[in-house]
DNA sequence: CCCTGATTCGC
DNA sequence: GCGAATCAGG
């Protein structure tokens, strides 16, 4: 993928939105987070302030560089200091919203508890929004995807199931029980 | 181990 | 210019 226009105005919006590197990377597709970081880097956009995410930046980053002894030091450049003075909503915020209802358009996928049979009872979901869903977070779709408290499951799925141990449940009925649980 | 960003350097 | 490899850290 090369950087387009487009890519790259998306890229500079994500990131001034505060979203990390593999989400950006997971939104424009067909990059990855080193590539992504690469880019910001080469545009010279502002690195993430030090906050509590990582990196201190700077000073300790890496020590490793010979530096030839002709290079003069350069002088950081004074002002324009642009730190984030928008909300900054993140991600994470979807999480914080209010929880009264559950929309459960999807089928029978409430996330709610709901005993099974016996014993099986459900978890919780982690809200996820789409750009946090990783290799091994369920992407059980929860709620109406046009609202804004759409989100998934998000709960951790251990092995190659896209999906959580309850939602792979749900998601791969052996047919018998599908009647079952309807 | 999961994740984060930062830096280097061969391409 | 690009981004994998690597580093450094939470």
């Amino acid at each position: 993928m090369n950087w387009t226009d487009e890519r790259v105005e998306k890229l500079k919006k994500l990131w001034s939105e505060g979203l990390s590197a593999s989400q950006i990377a997971a939104q424009l597709g067909g990059v990855s987070r080193n590539a992504v970081i690469g880019k910001v880097h080469r545009l010279a956009l502002p690195g993430r302030a030090k906050a509590g995410g990582a990196a201190p930046a700077a000073a300790s980053a890496r020590p490793k560089r010979p530096v030839p002894p002709v290079a003069a030091p350069q002088r950081p450049q004074q002002d324009t200091l642009r730190a984030p003075q928008r909300p900054l909503v993140r991600q994470n915020d979807v999480a914080l919203m209010k929880d009264d209802q559950t929309p459960d358009m999807i089928e029978e996928s409430a996330p709610v508890e709901t005993p099974v049979a016996g014993n099986v009872v459900v978890p919780m979901t982690r809200k996820l929004a789409l750009t946090q869903l990783t290799d091994r977070t369920c992407k059980w779709p929860i709620g109406d995807p046009m609202k804004d408290e759409f989100h998934f499951c998000g709960n951790d799925c251990s092995e190659g199931s896209p999906y959580c141990t309850y939602h792979a449940r749900l998601a791969y009925q052996p047919s018998a029980e599908r009647r079952r649980v309807r």
